[in-house]
DNA sequence: ACAATAACTAACAAAATTGTTAGGCTTTAA
DNA sequence: TTAAAGCCTAACAATTTTGTTAGTTATTGT
């Protein structure tokens, strides 16, 4: 029996769909921000970053995340090949290891950038405008 | 009669938003991304930087989208101290203006970083990993 | 008085993302 | 032969995000 469905298909004439492509193809900006915008993502790509190449790495530094969505998350970054799985050859059991692409690679100072800009305003520095007004 | 509910509460039990806390106390990236990754939301920003600081002027840049997401991204990026909403004098009807506070202008070097990587990576620069394996 | 513009809001519906349950496979250790 | 580690998947449920409908207020032009 065809067509059964692998998770649970995008939906390809809606709104919501229409206006991500539309915002797609206005910058690609916004295809970035889609790549890096899941949970636990981002955090995913800095932990491999930093060493953590095996699932169960990744798993001890998020606690929280259920093997599950780690797949799953794993999985949308290999999508936009921002990583790649690797057999690690002999080990055994047959062991898998991810490694950042050079795309992956030139993500992570950006993400850190991201991380200062953060802790830049969260750590209270007064947020002001320069308007004339 | 009190406790009406203005938009949808976030349920604050759930382990989506125990893990999405659990990520913003990991690391500031988490936050910043969070702040940033909502549907138009960088490309508003990035149309205030270049000038279109009016309700109806964004429109214009965005066509698709409707009133009542604008507004609400708007009030959002407002919430996180990204921008401000300020009074235009000596308009009629009294105008608003959008502002991007010091924190929304620190922003903006960042998105264009995410654009420039986006582009780099679509216009089809091989992929490749520097694994030893 | 009436329509139009600008800038919103509440309530609801549709769709997407995230998390859960219950499995699968392969190999080693007990 | 049973259990455990490591890595993965499908189907489903919970939650969140996004979009829609139908209003509001205030002012100007006709």
């Amino acid at each position: 029996m065809l067509g059964f469905k692998l998770s649970v298909m995008r939906k390809k004439e809606s709104t919501n769909f229409e206006n991500e492509q539309f915002l797609f193809q206005v910058c690609e900006l916004n295809s970035a921000i889609a790549m890096i915008s899941g949970r636990w993502k981002s955090q995913i790509v800095y932990s491999i970053s930093k060493g953590n190449d095996r699932f169960h790495l990744i798993q001890q530094e998020l606690p929280n995340i259920s093997e599950t969505v780690l797949a799953r998350q794993l999985k949308e970054l290999e999508t936009h090949a921002i990583l790649v799985k690797q057999k690690i050859p002999n080990t055994i059991p047959l062991g898998v290891q991810y490694v950042l692409t050079n795309k992956g690679l030139d993500l992570v100072p950006i993400l850190e950038h991201l991380c200062d800009w953060g802790k830049l305003y969260a750590d209270g520095k007064e947020i002001s405008t320069c308007s004339i007004s």
